[in-house]
DNA sequence: GCTCTACTTAACAAATATGTTAATTAACGA
DNA sequence: TCGTTAATTAACATATTTGTTAAGTAGAGC
């Protein structure tokens, strides 16, 4: 059984050489050997890398020829996005003035409003 | 070597059971075993991957009699959030409008500011 | 058909990750 | 001091990841 979706992705991520393409991918699609020329590594390696980011949802690939461009997919980064913001509060201050703002006024305080 | 912060970050988010503790952990500080209560795995297990929480950044931890209780470290969620927000544009419909709008401004066109 | 280009798949090696049980460390408390 | 509780470390098995080189597939173009 394979794992779940956020897994994947976070597993995926979790690899630098995968970043980079993901962030050349930004800039607009590109071939397998558009995307291997900048690293020091084999075709090969690069042809599995993509096919991570592939099963993880993050590219999609097209045929065109013997080329295959690859595109990047946002809904996983989406979804990271969304994982990630839940722990804003964490270490955003304003958003922890906020809170203790809010909490404040739910016990009924009448001064908080004057902060 | 080890692995750059980010790659580090990512790789501990790589596994559901991780993940969980960190969700238990925003709500407070929790003892090992207390985290270990949910799950059906040893305690080594979870012991280890406290280790790797920590070894990312994200959990911290104190002694307090022959307790250990981990905390939850927020720096390399906010490096998350700072990462993918690279990406938002790629997924925000909004986001995406404002890009043409701008896009359209730098080509000098006169009408765009009527969109 | 033959060859070139683009890319994938196969077979393998090495490193890393994840779990187990058993043993160890450390502090508390009767 | 001795037993209990809390947690880690050690030793080990297994699976996954990541890279390599060599071989295979597929379309383009003469």
């Amino acid at each position: 059984m394979q794992p779940d979706p956020l897994t994947q992705t976070f597993s995926a991520l979790a690899d630098p050489t995968r970043r980079a393409i993901l962030a050349r991918l930004a800039e607009g699609e590109a071939t397998v050997n558009e995307l291997a020329e900048p690293f020091d590594i084999s075709l090969p390696a690069i042809s599995r890398h993509l096919k991570v980011l592939e099963a993880a949802g993050l590219v999609s690939r097209t045929r065109t020829a013997q080329w295959r461009p690859c595109r990047i997919e946002a809904a996983p980064l989406k979804d990271v996005s969304t994982w990630v913001e839940r722990y804003r509060r964490l270490w955003d201050e304003s958003f922890t003035r906020m809170d203790a703002y809010l909490t404040q006024l739910q016990k009924g305080d009448p001064d908080a409003r004057k902060n």
